[in-house]
RNA sequence: AGGCGCGUAGCUCAGCUGGUUAGAGCACCACGUUGACAUCGUGGGGGUCAGCGGUUCAAAUCCGCUCGUGCCUACCA
């Protein structure tokens, strides 16, 4: 018999009474930085075996600085997949990246400083770009480091930083030379508050509102006019301010209303204006100030009827005005039918209408406070259709106008040169490329698939910002020839350096360089060939190479800055569903051209972190919590079991209880713990063990649950895992098993001295094993306790918990003591912590407390259950505290209860001494 | 307007390929606990699994429709 080890004032010591979070996080933060314990290493055997799980987590936008437990939630979420995939022995890289380029960061610093692009230098700009940059980041590195995120932080990246810059620009110039770029005037997306074209995906629909119809008149040329066919044409249209730049009327060629009207021509309302008093004196009209007004005088400008299918003859009056450019619409029959093109908008949405001073230089779009629009040119607009007798009617009419995301303002239609990178014409295979990823949830598959059968827009990579990466190019000024750098030329930013050599088409030596910077997503969608290092690659350098997203091959050199190819393509990219659209879809888009493969194998799409009320936390709605603040109350561990809670690819709320849940479970684990190792002491029992039921039937429990676990992890369903664990803990383990064992310690007499063996490996393997599949998201309470409990038994310990084996190989073999499940140790079991509820339950109807002692448990029990006794009752009777057991007929005057099929009755020592 | 997700206890949510009496945590009630528990344990109340219809020996689970809700996409000049 093994003597018990009761707590003495040394063990206090060793091991206090409470566990203190906010000594012990930090702590551990510290020295596994010190450590280096989350650096990839290139050497390590799991490396050059190929094992190797490169991650591509967002780089947030570090100018927002609004850090919230929604981010605190995802990050982590994507972690506890990390942490787990570390200790199956892959080589885990996992850098964190800052995406601090682009018009996010341009936004938030034009707020933050109230200033405007043109009202400062683009020097001066940049400069506090790059300032708010770097102390964005520094706050971020802070929270992640205190979140437990077990980041390699030697190889963060920064969008806006050389490595990533050299990269974009090789992208470009991979493109361009794949044929896949293209500079076209095209009509595009522009933003008039931005003043910058803009891509699909930077366009969001806005809140439905009135955006009143109106009906206006067209007089078809007189000339045109035939004996009985009308004189006019009505059409309907919300941007009335768009009417000038009508270049054609369009309807349905069935429509029987217009059918016999072809050839003719209408007249576009308000273009015979001409501005009153200078009309004589001058031809440009470029002079004009404030209180003139125009008056008829000119001609109008006639524009064609033309027959489109694409016209809905019931909308409105089945004409519709074609105008260039009001919407996607418009292009495409300025397209098809080759239509003038009349441009009234400037860069900043202000109408450009010369003769029209009444109209010339209002701004098209004009916040309003509350979210309705209004628009100073079409108020001005509506009047002058009213003054001439154009305007038919105005009508109610609900719809959504598309919206900049960043800024929220309407975005218009603009013709200026810009660069495209073709993506129209790939929809079929970049479907493909969606169907071979293995999304996690798969349902999300759908939301990439909408978006690629949506588009409709080329990739305009052109922004005409100043915080970006520049793009290798100088233009001729002679014969306008766009000279590319050199690969071995970047990075470079043309702004800063002169062309390095005369125009390769006319030999020119007067080059301009390209102003416009890049879309911030043409550099985030390369992250994980940033990772790799991919701009640094020898050519070849994926010759031979598998590309098929399955286990990663060897050989890396270990210098930071060397080209990694072995990293890719990488093994997971996780993110939020929003981004689907853009940073999957982009990134998607540049491995294929590049590469020619996917850039990953896996992707996890989280889902949101909602308050109370299930509204998306988000800064600009207040209704965020700090982090920070949690992590400080409660603990990272706690916040990061509130994470833990959200089924993949759905929505979490904020709820502190569930916190506080996860601060209660970290309680429950180090009094656990802490209590199990009183009765181990110093060393494992030489003695051998004779396990009892109790032990076969926790350690085959013990032993399901570790799968389970290992199921959900390698699926990225984390939820799966922890749920299963933390049952498996708190009931099973503490509520059952540990009760069991006391009596064993606590009387001799009862047990001998293999048993008592029997339940210190128990205790000391299952520990071990279940803080080990804790630890992925319980990372500082689990290191803590296995360094106080579990290593100094350990003959051959790991360094840390964290790069400890996970307790289940690939073949689902579990170590756990020899990872024996017993014959029906988990039926049997069953039937013990049934017969202990019963008698629990006996307890409570007596209002007897646990700690009073049975002097017997009287048994009524199915014919099934009597031969199992043997094996059961002594389990049994020690977790009751019990003298003994009597089967049969239970006396009537004894506290009793039944659960399903048993029935109990008990007796309290005293009591039979009495009797 | 299409697509996707969600709708299960007062609240927040699990319930994978259909199979005992539908579960957990929180909240609530009662009882017990000076021997691991800044508490914990035991027991209890509480559910038309949104609704209707279908398939099946069997449906929270599969199918169809309806309603509510959230998101994605498209938007109608």
């Amino acid at each position: 018999m093994a003597e018990p080890t009761p707590a003495t004032s040394t063990f206090d010591q060793d091991f206090p009474k409470n566990y203190e979070h906010a000594t012990v996080e930090p702590r551990w933060t510290a020295s596994w930085e010190a450590q280096g314990l989350y650096r990839f290493d290139p050497e390590s055997s799991a490396a050059k075996a190929g094992r190797v799980y490169a991650i591509d987590t967002p780089p947030p936008y570090v100018s927002a600085a609004h850090l919230h437990t929604g981010h605190a939630m995802s990050y982590s979420q994507a972690e506890f997949v990390i942490r787990y995939k570390r200790m199956r022995g892959h080589a885990v890289f996992y850098p964190m990246g800052f995406d601090d380029n682009g018009l996010p960061t341009e936004r938030y610093v034009e707020q933050k400083y109230k200033i405007q692009k043109g009202k400062i230098t683009r020097k001066d700009f940049i400069d506090l770009c790059l300032k708010e940059t770097r102390e964005g980041a520094e706050v971020y590195q802070q929270l992640w480091k205190s979140l437990g995120l077990s980041v390699d932080w030697r190889m963060t990246y920064s969008t806006i930083a050389p490595r990533a810059v050299k990269h974009a620009q090789r992208s470009f110039l991979d493109l361009v030379a794949k044929g896949r770029l293209e500079r076209r005037a095209d009509p595009i997306l522009w933003c008039p508050t931005c003043a910058t074209a803009l891509a699909q995906a930077d366009v969001e629909a806005g809140e439905e509102q009135n955006r009143p119809m109106h009906a206006v008149r067209f007089d078809i040329v007189t000339s045109a006019h035939l004996a009985g066919l009308p004189d006019h044409g009505i059409i309907e249209t919300t941007r009335p301010e768009l009417v000038t730049a009508c270049v054609a009327l369009a309807c349905h060629p069935e429509d029987g209303r217009f059918k016999n009207l072809s050839g003719i021509h209408f007249q576009v309302p308000l273009t015979n204006l001409r501005p009153e008093r200078l009309r004589a004196d001058t031809d440009d009209g470029a002079v004009f100030g404030d209180g003139l007004l125009s008056a008829p005088g000119g001609e109008f400008r006639q524009v064609p009827l033309i027959f489109d299918e694409s016209v809905d003859p019931e909308f409105g009056t089945g004409l519709m005005m074609v105008c260039t450019f009001g919407d996607p619409e418009d292009i495409a029959k300025w397209r098809t039918h080759k239509l003038d093109t009349q441009l009234i908008l400037d860069a900043h949405g202000r109408m450009v209408t010369p003769n029209i001073p009444e109209l010339n230089g209002k701004r098209v779009h004009v916040q309003e406070k509350g979210s309705a629009i209004y628009s100073e040119a079409r108020a001005a607009a509506v009047e002058l259709l009213r003054q001439y007798g154009h305007l038919l009617g105005i009508r109610d009419n609900a719809s959504r106008a598309s919206l900049h995301e960043r800024c929220s303002t309407p975005v218009e239609i603009q013709v200026a040169p810009q660069w495209f990178i073709r993506v129209l014409d790939l929809k079929e295979p970049l479907l493909e490329r969606g169907r071979a990823l293995n999304w996690y949830p798969p349902f999300m598959r759908e939301r990439y698939e909408q978006w690629v059968e949506n588009l409709r827009w080329d990739w305009n990579i052109s922004r005409q910002r100043f915080y970006g990466v520049p793009f290798p190019v100088w233009f001729c000024n002679g014969c306008e020839t766009a000279n590319f750098a050199e690969l071995d030329e970047i990075p470079v930013d043309p702004l800063m350096q002169a062309a390095p050599r005369p125009c390769s088409a006319c030999g020119s030596t007067d080059l301009r360089p390209e102003p416009d910077v890049m879309d911030t997503w043409m550099t985030s969608s390369l992250t994980p060939l940033i990772n790799a290092n991919w701009a640094n690659w020898p050519q070849g350098a994926l010759q031979g190479k598998s590309l098929e997203c399955k286990e990663n091959s060897g050989e890396f050199p270990d210098i930071r800055d060397q080209p990694r190819p072995a990293l890719y393509p990488a093994g997971v990219r996780v993110q939020a569903h929003e981004i689907i659209r853009t940073w999957l879809f982009y990134t998607v888009v540049k491995s294929h051209l590049h590469t020619d493969s996917l850039p990953w194998r896996d992707v996890m799409i989280s889902g949101w972190g909602l308050d109370r009320q299930g509204k998306k936390m988000s800064k600009r709605a207040g209704n965020f919590v700090d982090p920070a603040e949690v992590i400080g109350k409660y603990s990272a561990d706690a916040l990061r079991y509130w994470a833990a809670g959200a089924t993949l690819g759905q929505d979490l709320r904020y709820l502190e209880d569930d916190v506080k849940g996860g601060k209660r479970l970290l309680t429950k684990l180090w009094n656990a713990t802490r209590f199990a190792m009183q009765y181990v002491g110093t060393s494992l029992p030489t003695q051998a063990e004779e396990p009892t039921l109790a032990d076969k039937w926790v350690r085959s429990e013990l032993i399901e649950v570790i799968g389970q676990a290992t199921q959900g992890f390698e699926t990225y369903e984390y939820n799966r895992a922890v749920r299963a664990v933390e049952r498996f803990f708190w009931d099973t383990w503490c509520d059952h098993y540990l009760e069991i064992i006391k009596e064993r310690f606590r009387d001799g007499s009862r047990f001998n001295a293999g048993e008592v063996a029997a339940a210190q490996n128990t205790l000391v393997f299952g520990t071990y094993a279940l803080l080990r599949v804790f630890a992925p998201i319980l990372p500082f309470i689990t290191e803590e306790l296995y360094h106080k409990a579990i290593k100094p038994l350990l003959a051959q310990s790991p360094v840390s918990i964290h790069v400890a084996p996970w307790p289940a190989a690939d073949d689902g073999q579990v170590d756990v003591l020899g990872g024996t499940i017993w014959p029906d140790a988990q039926e049997h079991g069953a039937v013990l912590r049934d017969l202990i509820g019963a008698v629990r339950a006996a307890r409570t109807a007596g209002k007897i407390g646990g700690g009073r002692p049975l002097a017997m448990i009287y048994a009524q029990l199915p014919e099934a259950i009597v031969p199992l006794l043997p094996e059961v009752s002594r389990d049994w009777l020690a977790a009751c505290r019990a003298e003994g057991v009597q089967l049969g007929a239970l006396p009537d005057d004894l506290p009793a209860a039944t659960l399903g099929e048993l029935h109990v009755a008990i007796a309290v020592a005293e009591l039979v001494e009495q009797a």
